[in-house]
DNA sequence: GAATTTATTTCAATCGATTGCACTTTAACA
DNA sequence: TGTTAAAGTGCAATCGATTGAAATAAATTC
């Protein structure tokens, strides 16, 4: 790579001292507008711009902010993405991408990786395997502002950004009952992550609401297309199989109707299935498929926010109140209800 | 933040100096087992790691690659993020991630951005409105080692990673024929990229193969589920409609599935269709459709791959010979043709 | 015991930009 | 013609880590 120009450079040029080029390049009123006017030509002649990394080590920051994210390929998540960096960019932050890949192990040194970057602060939505915290209570000691985002965990004391899932989750139940669904399944995320507990208590929940008895057997765990299949296969070859289906994500949704076609089933008329997420394949999917909008763009745009107005705040040493921000949800009715 | 661990403190702790610190640290065999256990134990119990930035500094390099892309919420750019992302992370590079939107407008930005950031390389696929390359140019001037992939340019003088976008789409054509369709439509990519320009001529070099005249009323420019869909309405409504369709991506693939179906066709018993990516909505299609995969997640992998051997070899100037890659791509067969 | 190695450690400069303070002009005023 | 204020620049330290060269301490040799 080619030695970019330094303000020496100007300086050894123009006969000044690097104090002045700083000063006249930044309009500092102690310098004259001669040397001010020379200053700049020069420097716009020689396409002078100033090395980031000497001010990083000098402002001792970055404007730099890691995110550490289970995998970009999925339409959720690349979503959020998306949202975060538009905030990013309009706020002259750049993004670091880390990908856990849904692993604990590389999560940790992706925690790592951070802290030698030095980035400003830390986007996080952790990978399925994790269950011990430690790595991430460690950026908090180091008083690096985290913000957590969809996978979430209340016992560390940080902000978080997610999706109104228990609402989500109700109002797409309730939504199979008013279309006469008397048994409906759900096919749920492991229980150790906020979002597969409160989806599965909003369903819990808008079953009460009309009086159907919560039947455990009911509850499936499967949050991927092969897993769901798998278990849609299973359950629906039951005499007593359920008309309904609240998936916790889009693509299992997908997997029980590809199932229930299979085996001969009609959706909707005999089988109605509601998904989570509208990704771009429930737009697709035969016949379309009745979602919850989960907004990660905007999720990840209230989630950088959040992130940005703590560094902001940084000075101020008042006690720190994590704040949860709650992002409705909608549904969105196609026709596989 | 809180100040971070810097060795001046451990050499303040122990009554050493900084340059004892850092040589002990990194096991320099000048200083006296003594002083280095010492130093190693102050160093871990303190949770000293050293500062990145000011290593960035003094030996003018980040260990950081720009990623210049036109939009993350696709899958087939995410799953070259993700294969970019792995290669970086084996190799101990961070990835910064900037996203163009498709605009020329915020690519010339980001250029700039990468540049302020001083990255070691720089990755890009280039927007769809971009046709002057002048701010790319300015990125190899500054000797910023740059490689494209997928939209590229041969006018650069850059490395190049590329799907093999001419085989796959003659292979995509030559499997309509031998299905039996006589008259096929190309939905294309706009011709001033080398992948629209490409996959038409594989279209194009399919047909005279097979002895079948080229007609460009059957080549229309659209890229996207909406202009696809559009477009099919139109072509389908032709008394002489073809039956064989070959889209430039997956999108339109489907959007030409759904309109068939819209009209009253039977896919693919009077209209087959075959799209490109392979990405997730293909198997998801009713029918699943036929595809071209052109392997993301390798394309991914190879550019970043060729980008860390440029980095390597940068001392060694020798004069500089693009290299271009091809990555072979597969047809997928499924039930849409 | 003096001279000479050898083993350790420190000094000081460097990377690029910034900034408080000191210094030199020049202008203004009495 | 001093005296003083104002304007414009430069000096030097700083951010954190590294490294060639110099300096000190300890060990060895004659």
């Amino acid at each position: 790579m080619k030695r970019q120009i330094t303000i020496k450079d100007i300086a050894l040029k123009l006969g000044l001292s690097t104090s002045t080029i700083s000063r006249a390049l930044k309009d500092h009123p102690d310098i004259s507008p001669k040397t001010r006017a020379a200053v700049k030509e020069l420097a716009a002649l020689l396409g002078y711009r100033p090395n980031r990394v000497a001010l990083n080590l000098r402002n001792n920051s970055t404007s730099t902010i890691g995110l550490i994210i289970p995998e970009i390929e999925h339409y959720f998540f690349s979503a959020i993405i998306n949202g975060i960096e538009e905030v990013a960019y309009k706020n002259d932050y750049s993004v670091m991408v880390f990908q856990s890949n849904e692993s604990y192990k590389r999560e940790v040194i992706n925690t790592q990786a951070v802290l030698t970057n030095r980035v400003d602060g830390v986007l996080v939505s952790f990978s399925k395997e994790t269950k011990d915290f430690s790595h991430f209570q460690k950026l908090i000691d180091n008083e690096i502002p985290v913000v957590f985002f969809d996978r979430v965990i209340d016992e560390l004391q940080a902000d978080q950004v997610v999706a109104d899932d228990y609402q989500g989750a109700f109002l797409a139940v309730n939504h199979l009952i008013e279309k006469g669904c008397k048994r409906i399944a759900h096919f749920a995320a492991p229980q150790h992550l906020a979002i597969g507990k409160s989806r599965l208590s909003g369903y819990h929940d808008a079953l009460l609401r009309h009086n159907i008895p919560f039947d455990q057997s009911l509850v499936v765990l499967a949050d991927t297309f092969e897993t769901a299949r798998k278990a849609a296969h299973d359950i629906l070859r039951r005499p007593d199989y359920p008309t309904g289906f609240f998936a916790v994500n889009d693509m299992a949704a997908i997997a029980i109707i590809k199932e229930a076609k299979h085996l001969g089933l009609r959706v909707p008329e005999d089988v109605k299935v509601v998904g989570f997420e509208n990704s771009r394949s429930a737009a697709i999917s035969e016949p379309e498929l009745t979602t919850v909008d989960q907004f990660g763009f905007e999720l990840g745009r209230e989630a950088c926010q959040q992130l940005l107005k703590r560094l902001k705040n940084e000075e101020k040493n008042t006690e720190f109140k994590p704040i949860k921000k709650v992002i409705k949800t909608r549904l969105v009715v196609r026709s596989s209800t």
